[in-house]
DNA sequence: CTAGACCATATTTTCGAAAATCATACCGTT
DNA sequence: AACGGTATGATTTTCGAAAATATGGTCTAG
C-alpha cells in the first residue's frame, strides 16, 4: 500500500468516519472552528475529503455529544457559547468530578498513584518547556488532559467517566475560547500539585474542594476574559 | 402528495434519519431488539425502509446515546446489558436525579406543581385501567416518564436534564428485561404519590430518599428477575 | 408601501451502487 | 492432526448523483 503509507488516510481510528469525527471534535474544541460557525457540506467535503454521508455521520456523533448544533432540514453548525451554558457545564462538571475523586481516592490502587503521578509529572516537564501560553501547546493539552483523568480513573465507572470526559470536551473549549484574551496563565502548576497530593494522601475533603476551586476559578476566567464572546451569540 | 397522507413516512422528526433513531431507540428500550442483538444493514433496511447511510446516521445517534455498541468495521450491535452496566447506570441515576430534584423543588415555581401533579394525575388515571401490566402498555410508559421528567425539570440544566434523559432510557431497557418475569408489579403507584407529595411540600430532604429508595429498589427487582439475562452475556 | 405568492438557486438529505474490509472454508505443507 | 496462507462470500463502509427542502429575490394585488 504505497498511498497510505505516504499520509495515512485514517489516523484515530479504523474508519473514515470516526477519523473525521476525532478531526471535527479537535478543531471544535480548539475553537479553529468558532462557535456558531454554520458547517456546510461542500466546505466540509474539500476540507477533509470525505463525503455528504461520511461527514454527515460524525456531525450527529458530535451532535450527541453537545459540540455540534444539528438543525433539522437546515444542516449543522458548531455549537454555539453562552453565559448559561459555560454556567451549567461548570455546575455539572463539578457535581461529577467531586463524586469521582472521592470514588478513586477510596478505591486507587498502586497503578492509580503511579498514573496520577506520572502525568503530572510529564504536564510539569512540558510548562517548563513554554511555560506562556499552554493551551497552544497540544503536548500540553494532552499532558492536561491525561492528568485529570488519571485522577478519577480508579472511580469505577466507565459510565460516569464517559460523561465526565464529555463535559471535560465542552468546558476545554470554553478555555481556548478566552486564551487568546486573557493576559497569563494563572498558576496552574502551583494547584495542580496541590491536587495531586491530596490525592495521593487520600485527603479526599481537600482534593474535592481543590478540584472544585480549579474548575470554578477556570470557569470565572473565561467569564472574566471572553464576555464579550458569551453575550454576542 | 397522496401518498405521505396515507402513511406518513416521518412521524417523530423532519428527517428520515431523525425519524428512525426515534423508532430504535424505542425497540431498543423495550427489548423488542434484544441487547447484544447485531444491527445487520440488510435486515434493518427492510425493516425501516431506510438506506445504509441513513441507517448508519441513527446507529451512530444510538451509539453516542449508549444503546447501540459500535465495533469498527464489524457493524453494530444492540448495546448488551451486565450486571456491572446495570449498577453503574443506577448509581449515576441516583447522582444525578438526587441533585435534580433538590434544585427542582428549590426553584420550582406554579407551573411546576402544575405538571408534576398532572403528570401524576394521568399516570394514576392509565395505572386504573389496567394495573397488571404496566410496562406493556405504552400509554403508561410515556405517562410515567412524563412523571418523572416534570419532578426534574425545573432544576435549570438543560445540560443535566440531557444526561439525565439518556441514563432513564437505559434504566428503563432493564426494567423491560425483567418485566417478563418479574411476578406483579410492587406499589409503585404509592412510591410515586409519596414522592409527588414530599416534592410540593417542599420536603427536599423526604423527596431525595424517596426517589433514591425508588430507583435503588427498581434495580433491585432488575436484579432479582432478570439476573440469569445478565450473567449470560 | 406591505403582504403574499411564485420562481430560481443554494443547501441539505436520501438513495443504491461500488469499494473496502472482515469472516469462513478450503487447501497444501509440516 | 495442526498450522498458515489464500480464495470466496458476506457485510460493512464510502461515494457522488439524485431527490427533497430551504432560502432569497421578484412580481403582483391590496
Amino acid at each position: 500500500m504505497p498511498e497510505s503509507a505516504i499520509r495515512p488516510r485514517k489516523e484515530f481510528g479504523k474508519t473514515i468516519a470516526a477519523d473525521i469525527t476525532h478531526r471535527l471534535r479537535e478543531e471544535i474544541i480548539a475553537c479553529a472552528l468558532p462557535p456558531g460557525e454554520p458547517l456546510r457540506f461542500d466546505v466540509l467535503r474539500e476540507r477533509f475529503g470525505a463525503s455528504f454521508t461520511t461527514l454527515r455521520e460524525a456531525l450527529t456523533a458530535l451532535a450527541a455529544e453537545g459540540l455540534v448544533d444539528a438543525q433539522e432540514q437546515r444542516g449543522f453548525r458548531v455549537a454555539p457559547v453562552s453565559r448559561q451554558d459555560l454556567v451549567e457545564v461548570t455546575d455539572a462538571r463539578v457535581l461529577i468530578e467531586v463524586e469521582l475523586i472521592r470514588r478513586s481516592i477510596e478505591r486507587g490502587d498502586d497503578d492509580w498513584e503511579i498514573a496520577v503521578i506520572s502525568t503530572l509529572h510529564r504536564l510539569k516537564r512540558i510548562e517548563q518547556r513554554d511555560p506562556e501560553h499552554p493551551l497552544r501547546d497540544p503536548e500540553w493539552k494532552i499532558a492536561h488532559r491525561q492528568f485529570h483523568q488519571a485522577l478519577v480513573s480508579a472511580c469505577g465507572s466507565a459510565t460516569l467517566l464517559a460523561i465526565r470526559a464529555e463535559l471535560f470536551d465542552r468546558a476545554e473549549r470554553y478555555r481556548h475560547l478566552s486564551a487568546n484574551f486573557r493576559p497569563r496563565p494563572r498558576d496552574k502548576a502551583g494547584e495542580h500539585q496541590a491536587i495531586m497530593q491530596a490525592a495521593i494522601s487520600r485527603n479526599a475533603d481537600l482534593a474535592v474542594q481543590l478540584i472544585e476551586a480549579h474548575i470554578r476559578s477556570t470557569s470565572d476566567n473565561v467569564a472574566k476574559y471572553a464576555g464579550h464572546l458569551l453575550d454576542a451569540e
